[in-house]
DNA sequence: AATGGATGGTTTCGTCTGAAACGGATGCCT
DNA sequence: AGGCATCCGTTTCAGACGAAACCATCCATT
């Protein structure tokens, strides 16, 4: 078996490639770190987020969102308040200059994403963005296999589902 | 713009998760970091392998190898001996128990991998690999040809090309 | 053969990361 | 109300990482 032709070796491979063209821009050229992006991300588009919605739309873990939250907030671009109804949860919300930064930085972003997208052939990218979904069902299937109705529960469970 | 549909997201995430499944086998499982990994799949294929040889066909750097190699040649899995023709090369063999520990952790991985892929459609899994593949060219292809405008030629490729 | 530059591997340094420990806050149960 | 388990966010700790410095070796030129 050589590893060039090993499926998951290369997806992994492709993958991270990819993920560095548009880490360098984001993060060299705009000073975010991938964490700090995603949650600027996801702020942008809501304005604002409770930490459980924002569990619940990241794939952050709790240690990741506390540590880029802290940063976001010492540079300016997010406020963090406790929450009244519930002293645990905090209430994260991006500033004006979050917004701005994080508009610019997606600009430059999509557009080297684009760059490299573009550079493959239609049919190509529709397959890799079919692919990509399929993927991602076929890993919730395989991670959680009782799924109710048909009854076919795979036996013991050999991987403890990622706690996140 | 939701980063859920933000496809270089989706990307990161999803070939994230498909990688953490694999960890799980051949890290926890077996004691391997991801490059001791990759390193042994190499010398388990080849048997033995020189430095040069060896940069050509990974996508690991030259520090991420040198660890690497301490820690299999700590474990008793690889040997490393100094090349007589030209004393800066390494010249890496894999032992017999590290043959046989990969082995081992191969056949594992390759189930789990086998778990996920199979749970995917036939031509959804077509798809993903035509669509890999294709990234991986669209990638070499949207970074390589920026040397031209620069002025200055900025030649450091950070990733050697795969030789193929 | 000596010098200077290039090449390859290792080590160092500061930072980041994941897992576990921690401490505050809440809800449940008696 | 008082315990007690649980839930959250933060901090701690040890290990991992990338970039740059470092050291050894080779090669080209003289």
């Amino acid at each position: 078996m050589h590893i060039e032709t090993f499926f998951p070796y290369r997806l992994a491979v492709v993958a991270e490639r990819f993920s560095r063209q548009l880490v360098a821009v984001y993060g060299r050229q705009h000073g975010l770190s991938r964490e700090e992006w995603r949650l600027l991300f996801l702020l942008e588009d809501a304005g604002s987020l409770d930490s459980l919605q924002l569990s619940q739309r990241t794939s952050l873990d709790k240690v990741q969102v506390s540590r880029a939250a802290t940063r976001l907030e010492e540079k300016g671009l997010i406020t963090r308040t406790i929450l009244g109804s519930d002293r645990r949860l905090r209430n994260y919300a991006i500033t004006d200059e979050g917004r701005r930064l994080f508009r610019q930085a997606f600009g430059d972003v999509e557009v080297q994403a684009a760059r490299i997208l573009e550079a493959m052939p239609a049919r190509d990218r529709a397959a890799l963005e079919r692919g990509i979904e399929a993927l991602d069902r076929a890993i919730a299937k395989a991670t959680q296999p009782e799924a109710g109705q048909d009854g076919r529960s795979q036996a013991a469970d050999p991987v403890p589902g990622r706690g996140r």
